[in-house]
DNA sequence: CCCTAATTGACTA
DNA sequence: CTAGTCAATTAGGGGG
C-alpha cells in the first residue's frame, strides 16, 4: 500500500489518489465519499509514525503516484455507521480508555482502522469533560464518574510500557 | 451555526 | 525512537 509495510489490516477507509482511481482497490464498505491525500499518509498504523517524513510532509507520501503537485483533494471524513457508533459508545461507557487489545478488537469487529478508534475515543473523552464540567454546572454530578474498569486503571497506573502485554495480559473481549 | 473526525504539536512513559 | 495522551485547531457535512 504504502512504502513498504502497508498493513493491509489497516488503512480500510482511506486511500492513496492513485488508489481512489483503481476501483479494484477501493472496495471499501464505508462512504464512497471522495478520498484524499490528506489522511493517507497517516493510514498504515503504527508504520508511520509521528515524525516520519511522511506525517511531517504530506505530500511526500504522495510522491510515488507521480501526482503529487495538483489534486488539492479534501480531506476525508468519516462517517461512522449507528451501528459502529453505537459498540464504541458502549465501550466508551465500559471505559474511557482502550486498551491496545480492546481497540484492535473494536477495530477488527467495527471495521476500522485502529487509529479512528483511537481518535474517536480521543475525541469522546473531550467531548465528555466538556459536558462535565461546561453546562452551568449547578444541578451536577448527574454524570457518574468515567468507569474505571480494570484495563483504565492498568492504562492509568501501569501505562504503555515497551510491551503492553505485561500489562493486559487478559484481553477483555469484547461485546456481541 | 453545531457536532465531531482528523490534524498538529508538545509532552510523557 | 515509539506510541500513547491532551489541547487546540481545522474542516466536513448536516440543519435551519
Amino acid at each position: 500500500m504504502h512504502e513498504g509495510t502497508g498493513n493491509a489490516l489497516q488503512g480500510k477507509t482511506q486511500f492513496f489518489i492513485a488508489d481512489i482511481l483503481d476501483p479494484s482497490k477501493f472496495n471499501g464498505r464505508h462512504q464512497e465519499t471522495t478520498r484524499g491525500e490528506f489522511s493517507a499518509f497517516r493510514e498504515n498504523d503504527k508504520t508511520t509514525t509521528m515524525n516520519s517524513p511522511s506525517r511531517k510532509d504530506p505530500k511526500a507520501a504522495n510522491i510515488r503516484t507521480g501526482c503529487e503537485a495538483k489534486v488539492k483533494s479534501k480531506r476525508i471524513r468519516t462517517a461512522f455507521t449507528l451501528d459502529q457508533l453505537r459498540i464504541l459508545e458502549r465501550s466508551f461507557q465500559n471505559s474511557h480508555y482502550l486498551s491496545v487489545f480492546e481497540r484492535h478488537g473494536i477495530a477488527a469487529a467495527l471495521c476500522l482502522s485502529e487509529t479512528q478508534v483511537k481518535i474517536w475515543f480521543q475525541n469522546r473523552r473531550t467531548k465528555w469533560k466538556k459536558e462535565r464540567d461546561g453546562h452551568g454546572g449547578e444541578e451536577q454530578s448527574y454524570f457518574a464518574p468515567p468507569a474505571f474498569t480494570q484495563n483504565a486503571f492498568l492504562y492509568a497506573h501501569a501505562g504503555h510500557h515497551a510491551n503492553p502485554v505485561h500489562y493486559y495480559a487478559q484481553p477483555t473481549l469484547l461485546m456481541f
